[in-house]
DNA sequence: GCATGTCAAGTTGTG
DNA sequence: CACAACTTGACATGC
């Protein structure tokens, strides 16, 4: 069999089939409550959300998942200015920093990549302080859990245009070079489905030495005259450049690629949406499916690669 | 039990 | 102008 690359694919937060839940709760409800019923509530979720964590890499390992994308709200509401809390305040923080170890050493064992993809809050090109402060917040969240569970990528988009697109991109430029070392270590930058091509995101990224994530499905939706296969070799070089692993997003679209309106995610991936310039790469591929674990499982099939359990 | 509306946050494009 | 879409689901409430 062929091969030669090592592709690996990586799993986005949650599951499908598999009865790993994760858990969360709103600032409205917790709001209902003292501040002791809060941290007591709070620290009985986060315990949850570790230990599913632990089950959701067991997974991975066994059927030769090579990578996992944490789910943001991993600690809910940690940063919301009403109910935000640290850490040390939950009862019983011994407990969970004890499974972050655990989840440490099992990813460095069995080499799984850790990511996070904070959501559409986080735009470090907008023109308002108080966005840049709460990006600024909950990115430095993220560089916490990062460290927690080592972590090596924080995958955000570029954000919006407001009328000038070179003078967005200057503002992100800025504030990415504001950021605290966990995160601007592990930051990367998307190219988005409206606003920002790979062809605006690259030289943004080869000047500040910040990977791009290619996502491919974006980049069919939004086109910008470079071709898939300029693209991919221009974004693996940058990643190698860094002494690191390129990270590509697939996805296929539910309503085909004909419908002009929105595009949402298909359960699975066809396989004929997989670039072709893609194999025989090293790289990670997270799957951006809505059937979750059981697409990306077909995918490593449909493209010949196997799972541990299988032999090869 | 099960159905339904609601969740902190930003920006854009569509109807 | 309201609302869906974006990695989307889980939770709380009311029948």
């Amino acid at each position: 069999m062929k091969n030669a690359g090592k592709l690996r694919f990586g799993l986005c937060c949650i599951f499908r089939r598999e009865p790993i839940k994760f858990r969360q709760v709103t600032a409205k409800t917790l709001l209902s409550f003292s501040r002791v019923e809060q941290l007591l509530r709070l620290a009985e979720i986060c315990l949850h959300n570790v230990n599913s964590l632990k089950k959701a890499l067991s997974f991975v390992a066994e059927n030769g998942i090579g990578a996992f994308r944490i789910l943001s709200p991993l600690f809910p509401r940690l940063t919301h200015p009403q109910v935000g809390y640290q850490l040390d305040e939950l009862p019983g923080v011994e407990i969970i920093r004890k499974g972050f170890e655990e989840i440490r050493r099992f990813r460095q064992d069995h080499d799984i990549r850790l990511s996070f993809h904070p959501d559409q809050f986080n735009v470090l090109s907008s023109n308002r302080e108080q966005v840049i402060r709460n990006t600024n917040r909950e990115l430095a969240y993220h560089g916490m859990l990062a460290d927690l569970v080592d972590a090596e990528v924080v995958n955000i988009h570029a954000g919006g245009v407001y009328g000038n697109k070179e003078s967005a991109l200057e503002r992100l430029k800025e504030n990415i070079e504001k950021l605290s070392f966990p995160v601007r270590s592990r930051l990367t930058l998307e190219n988005d489905d409206v606003s920002y091509s790979p062809k605006d995101l690259l030289p943004v990224c080869e000047s500040l030495g910040i990977p791009m994530v290619y996502d491919v499905h974006h980049h069919r939706c939004l086109p910008d005259g470079l071709s898939e296969a300029e693209v991919t070799e221009r974004v693996v070089s940058l990643w190698r450049s860094l002494g690191r692993e390129p990270c590509f997003h697939i996805s296929s679209p539910r309503n085909g690629w004909d419908s002009r309106a929105p595009k949402p995610h298909a359960d699975y991936i066809d396989p004929a949406d997989f670039p072709s310039c893609w194999t025989g790469l090293t790289a990670t591929v997270d799957v951006e499916a809505k059937a979750k674990e059981l697409a990306v499982i077909d995918l490593q099939k449909e493209l010949g690669l196997h799972s541990n359990k299988s032999g090869e």
